[in-house]
DNA sequence: CATGTATTGAAAATGATTATCACTATCACA
DNA sequence: TGTGATAGTGATAATCATTTTCAATACATG
């Protein structure tokens, strides 16, 4: 099973804004670099602190804007947390299941290939049909545990 | 594996309840009532309008204030919804993973250990130890799908 | 019954997210 | 290179779920 960590990929979601139609703006291109410069998933306030080093006039109200966007084009994906709000973690294509270590943030992807004969089992035997799934662990990275 | 649905376990829920050193009280009774005569998912405010049709002087704080022991618990599970709010729904014992229909929100539960080899083996791989895991699987029950 | 404590619920506060809206930047085209 | 239509921006206000505050009440125990 791949494990991979969230690439650095601005240009490549920059292109894909554009072919989008959507404009290429100052505060976009600072959003899309912090969050794609990172591994840890991130709140919207946190990479608003953190764009607006480079781009101090920049607004909240725009990073929403942008990781909505983002997360429509599958670019970067929404971590659920326990408090109920979001944060959001760029996203390797196809891979939507999270490692999350709940110390440092740091956060691993996996594929979800594993589940889908559980999915089928669950399928036959409840008589659902089965759309979406939400994956999330949680624990501590080699970084983070001691012992 | 087996599929559940959620118990209708109020009168041991007010035991438990009691157990820990809290007081049975009407409010507490009614909230406890609502939510394990149900097999969906529902919101706080949800609770909160189911109950006062028996008990209009209820609070929401008080719903809120219950819900969150029960949960405490294990008697209700938290069920994570796609706008960052929180639903619950009474929980077998030891049974934390959650089929929803997105239509009318009946739950299923089915147990974790399917997930175990799959946990055991990412654990290898990345170096990380698991503690916690969110499985949600959201699709259509029987009777919500026509084909 | 008296007393200390848990509980309640109305109201206010909080905090994340979303809507509004006047202003600005961008792009296609002349 | 203008220029106008339109997408985008960001300050502000609004919204909405949840939490806190606090005075009043109910309960348990002596």
């Amino acid at each position: 099973m791949p494990l991979e960590m969230s690439p650095a990929s601005t240009e490549h979601w920059l292109e894909v804004l554009e072919a989008q139609g959507y404009r290429l703006t100052a505060p976009r291109r600072v959003v899309v670099e912090v969050i794609a410069q990172t591994d840890r998933a991130l709140s919207p306030l946190a990479v608003f602190d953190i764009a607006r080093i480079r781009y101090p006039q920049l607004g909240l109200t725009t990073v929403y804007r942008t990781l909505e966007k983002l997360e429509a084009l599958g670019l970067v994906q929404l971590v659920h947390q326990a408090n109920g709000c979001h944060t959001y973690i760029a996203a390797p294509a196809g891979h939507q299941h999270l490692l999350i270590c709940e110390y440092c943030g740091r956060t691993l992807f996996f594929g979800g290939d594993d589940l889908g004969s559980l999915i089928d089992q669950i399928e036959r035997e409840s008589g659902y049909r089965v759309h979406e799934h939400l994956l999330q662990l949680t624990g501590t990275c080699p970084g983070c545990h001691t012992d």
